[in-house]
DNA sequence: GCTTCATCAATTGTCTACAATATACAAACT
DNA sequence: AGTTTGTATATTGTAGACAATTGATGAAGC
């Protein structure tokens, strides 16, 4: 007998407003430059200041917010290079993950792998930009988690999260993404036929293809 | 006319709690599963519990420790295999690392780094071994911000606070380190004549054979 | 003896008030 | 006019009091 009953949350307010804060900044509903004043915080989420200032100073040692002494916080800026280091990080853990994936992954963790990439290929034949999105971000974290290595998988949140702010501030063409999807079908298949060369080479070319295609129209937003 | 007067340090409590407390986690003096209570640490530091609150929240996303809810914080635990994960994602990134600064580095951070070695041969051949230990550190910083990759910069703190907490808490051979200092000058030598294929060899040699001598007399602290 | 429940001590979580600092702007001086 | 100095204001930094939660301890009931 299972009762199913829901969680009850039990996060401090710490917590709460770490997530709330960190998710608006991912999501790009807070935009780079923009200042955050710990009291107005605090109003707009009907808490005191000492829980915002913890959670924010985890935000900075993230690197998504920066605070200047007296001064003030504000959502840390991206630029061209950002970016271009940014991908250049991608390639370089995920590379690595893949090939302990290849050797350390279970069957069940390739099967999830092409459940993934199936409903990708599908939502981006629907259009449906949201569900690429999501479903991409699945992919390459379960790749991740497929290389059983608890540093990288530290590491690769730290990346991860600034992968998703950049993704939300750009404008994607749809034709893009729909590509990005189509991407993932020969990688799945050279990964399940345990070629790791030629999974490199797809994974590498996918990414920087998505890290080119963003940093060719970034705009710094001054 | 220059003053040269020496700039009057101005940092907040908490950074000063930060400080003292990384250091004391570094160097061993907390050893892991060490239980930190709020109220100890800022009896201890004269000051409030706020700023170690901010202090222990910073460290705690750094890794460094661990907070359970309404019980306590503790330096964190390794294990074996946290260390073995440590010292490959150092030849993951210091390999990258490396390869670029072949291509970025300038004469004068070659020449840098050859100081540096020179010096830890001689400290090495004088039995010093913090000088060694310190020397070894400078280097693979410097080899670090030779790569002119700001995230790199980022992620390698985080490794680089981890590998100096480790080698505080080994107990080390003179010898293993005497050799350690004289595996860097065929190291340097490759990386002089930019020699990519040879340094990028010798570097993971390096590493791997310091990582394989502190796994393997690890032991689990309870 | 074992389980269950109440109580207690220790610790963290949160709030509020106050102090310290930085910036901008105006006033005074040369 | 330009420079310096003072002052106001907004913001962050710190302190101390109180609330909430946990885990342990011991008593009561079966």
């Amino acid at each position: 007998m299972k009762p199913n009953l829901p969680q009850i949350k039990n996060m401090s307010i710490r917590e709460q407003s770490l997530d709330t804060l960190r998710e608006a900044i991912l999501s790009g509903e807070l935009k780079p430059g923009q200042a955050l004043t710990e009291m107005d915080l605090s109003r707009q989420l009907g808490v005191s200041r000492a829980p915002i200032r913890e959670a924010l100073r985890i935000l900075n040692s993230e690197g998504l917010v920066e605070t200047i002494p007296y001064h003030g916080t504000t959502v840390r800026r991206l630029t061209r290079a950002d970016i271009e280091e940014l991908y250049g990080m991608r390639i370089l853990l995920e590379t690595y993950a893949m090939e302990r994936a290849l050797h350390l992954g279970e069957a069940a963790e390739f099967a999830q792998l092409r459940a993934i990439v199936d409903a990708m290929v599908r939502a981006g034949d629907n259009g449906d930009l949201r569900a690429v999105n999501a479903l991409d971000r699945d992919f390459h974290d379960a790749l991740i988690e497929m290389s059983r290595h608890s540093l990288m998988t530290t590491m690769w949140q730290m990346v991860a999260m600034k992968v998703r702010q950049v993704m939300a501030l750009v404008n994607r063409r749809n034709s893009d993404l729909t590509q990005i999807a189509r991407h993932h079908l020969p990688l799945l298949e050279a990964m399940e036929a345990r070629d790791v060369a030629r999974a490199g080479e797809f994974l590498r070319a996918h990414i920087a293809s998505a890290g080119d295609l963003i940093a060719e129209d970034w705009v710094e937003t001054g």
